[in-house]
RNA sequence: UGCCGGGUGGUGUAAUGGUAACACGCCUGGUUCUGGCCCAGGUAUUGAGGGUUCGAGCCCUUCCCCGGCAGCCA
């Protein structure tokens, strides 16, 4: 499935972006191109919340027949780290975009970035600040009262290139200096009130080596970086607004190319953060088992965990692009994830916690293979498999209570119920365990006439349970996970919370005793599975032949839940 | 007290002066060899006032509420 012949296709040109794009290719602003670009920092590998704006940017320029640039914005080298450019990319192209030949580092640009701060010093619109970080704090003011100019402000055009080579050639300490826009101290934008351009860092640069010792500040770096690379519509995230005035004045000085700014909201979830600076506090502390953790809402957490691309691209494109700010509702992106795995993911049968049932009137030794549909969604194309039956199966345990309350259609004492693929059987005797009461096995009988799933007599079953043959079953481990917050927004806490406060140690629980199908035993890292009733269940790369290993990616939904929930209040 | 942005069902989006729509969620019911899928139905919406207009979610206006901004981070 393409993104194109998606379900629920949205028209084109809808959102804001898309609006402002189109009416562009109309006029032919642009000369009838698009150019977007996706421009993250590699500090860590791509977020759920940066697949939305890989989307936006790629989705784009491929609807409107043109390129998105990826362009690692590496212009911190205290931050930044190459294997995080090569984390970057293969989350991207495992979303499934291509960025082609326009791969980039911001840091490329460097000396055309460090020629243009020469020229803007040269128009007397840029000078070297003698001002420590603390006092430049200070004479920036506040939101509500102006800020003073530095006292270093009216330096003469050649002391400041003097300066500025002499920052660049390493002579000044780290912070000592640095070189700032003069734009205007008394502006109610903060970010217009002399900004820095250059800092002083003496710190090798992931690509640069030690090249250079003053590193350009984002503002200024980012409207030239899109300049060089003929960027139409340069789109980020809301936060990003106030930074456009600046953006936009940098380039008119510069009289070079000069792209719009967009921004839209970014993508919030319930029970989750969405930041690469939180993850990695979550990392680090070990909150988590590393960036791939299967709670994590990293595209690589959510790969390992078996999540599609596919479901990904779609719930992006359909949560839509604005600039309100949103709270998306994790259950959205679960019916996103469940509409494709339900057409694409094989149906297998699995027993997470085994109760022993023994057909008491099925033959010792016996052993038959029923035909089982791998896929009902496409019964054809998907085809058929055999599965084992014998005389001592395992069953779930929540498929069997003794004594069943209203609408429980399980098996229970004196009640019959089919075996998918196999006979109706009826529950004769719960065998329990003499000292604790648990049920440790359930006796039963087969109905031989009902092979195959259906009475010849006509008689129905209220219930349909999965189960797998005791001698023929593989073992299996399987990792079930749950919101990794408690907290259905956990950034809204109070002054002595922390959002670390509502993270779930207990979101994840591992089965061990577990019991699959036999057909699972070639599966590989990755291969998803529907365990029928259960849910979706994804290979973790931790499994073996010997010790198969699955990490529940979703539920089903389940109405039986519900009821169940209903029933408790 | 500054600047910028935003308010449409519980949630996310649409409606470009002309019947407020789609999806998720939730609730019913149907169907079923998955309590899945599917099908049918239901639920609930323009922040407030004033104005312009035959007609306003949309235009004007006053107000209210929410978010962002005071890194030598991005």
């Amino acid at each position: 499935m393409t993104p194109n012949d998606a379900p629920n296709a949205l028209p084109a040109g809808t959102d804001f972006i898309r609006t402002v794009v189109a009416e562009d290719m109309k006029t032919g602003k642009w000369g009838g191109k698009v150019v977007t670009r996706f421009p993250p920092e590699p500090n860590g590998p791509a977020t759920l919340g940066q697949a939305k704006a890989i989307g936006i940017d790629f989705g784009i320029a491929e609807e409107f027949g043109g390129e998105c640039h990826l362009r690692m914005d590496d212009t911190n080298p205290e931050r930044e780290e190459e294997e995080y450019v090569e984390a970057i990319k293969e989350d991207i192209r495992w979303l499934g975009y291509d960025w082609g030949e326009h791969f980039y580092y911001a840091s490329d640009y460097f000396d055309q970035m460090h020629r243009y701060a020469v020229e803007l010093i040269r128009q007397g619109k840029a000078f070297v600040c003698d001002l420590s970080a603390d006092q430049v704090r200070e004479y920036r003011g506040t939101l509500t009262e102006p800020g003073r100019e530095s006292p270093y402000r009216n330096r003469s055009i050649e002391e400041n290139l003097d300066l500025f080579e002499r920052m660049r050639l390493g002579e000044f300490e780290n912070g000592s200096r640095t070189l700032r826009a003069k734009i205007d101290m008394a502006s109610g934008n903060v970010n217009m009130r002399d900004p820095i351009m250059y800092r002083i860092v003496k710190v090798a640069h992931h690509r640069q080596g030690d090249k250079w010792c003053i590193y350009p500040s984002y503002d200024w770096a980012h409207g030239i970086e899109d300049s060089i690379e003929g960027i139409t519509h340069s789109l980020c995230s809301l936060e990003f607004q106030d930074h456009r005035p600046l953006y936009d004045w940098f380039l008119d000085q510069l009289g070079v190319h000069h792209p719009r700014q967009y921004e839209f909201s970014r993508l919030n979830l319930t029970y989750t953060v969405m930041s690469t600076r939180r993850f990695r506090v979550m990392v680090e502390q070990g909150l988590v088992s590393g960036w791939d953790d299967p709670r994590l809402s990293t595209l690589r957490g959510l790969r390992r965990r078996g999540y599609t691309p596919e479901a990904l691209r779609d719930f992006c494109r359909r949560i839509g692009v604005a600039k309100t700010d949103s709270m998306v509702d994790y259950a959205f992106l679960e019916h996103c994830l469940r509409e494709d795995l339900n057409k694409r993911a094989p149906r297998v049968m699995a027993v997470l916690n085994p109760l022993r049932v023994v057909v008491e009137n099925y033959p010792e030794g016996q052993v038959e293979e029923m035909e089982a549909i791998n896929n009902p969604e496409d019964p054809e194309g998907g085809g058929t498999r055999k599965v084992s039956f014998s005389r001592v199966l395992y069953i779930e345990r929540d498929d069997f209570m003794e004594d069943p309350p209203k609408k429980f259609f399980r098996l229970a004492p004196g009640r019959e119920v089919r075996l998918r693929y196999a006979y109706f059987i009826q529950c004769e005797k719960a065998i329990k365990d003499e000292n604790t009461g648990e049920i440790v096995e359930l006796r039963c009988t087969y109905d031989p006439e009902t092979k195959g799933g259906n009475a010849p007599d006509g008689r129905k079953v209220k219930a349909t349970l999965h189960w797998v043959s005791a001698d023929h079953a593989l073992p299996a481990e399987v990792r079930l996970f749950s919101h990794l917050f408690t907290r259905e927004n956990p950034l809204d806490v109070g002054p002595d919370e922390d959002w670390k406060d509502s993270v779930d140690p207990n979101s994840i629980e591992t089965l061990t005793g577990c019991r699959v199908e036999p057909s699972l035993k070639n599966a590989q890292a990755e291969d998803r599975f529907q365990f029928e009733r259960l849910g979706y269940f994804c290979v973790d790369p931790d499994s073996t032949p010997e010790r198969l290993v699955f990490n529940r990616t979703v539920t089903l939904r389940d109405d039986w839940a519900k009821i169940q929930s209903s029933q408790k209040k």
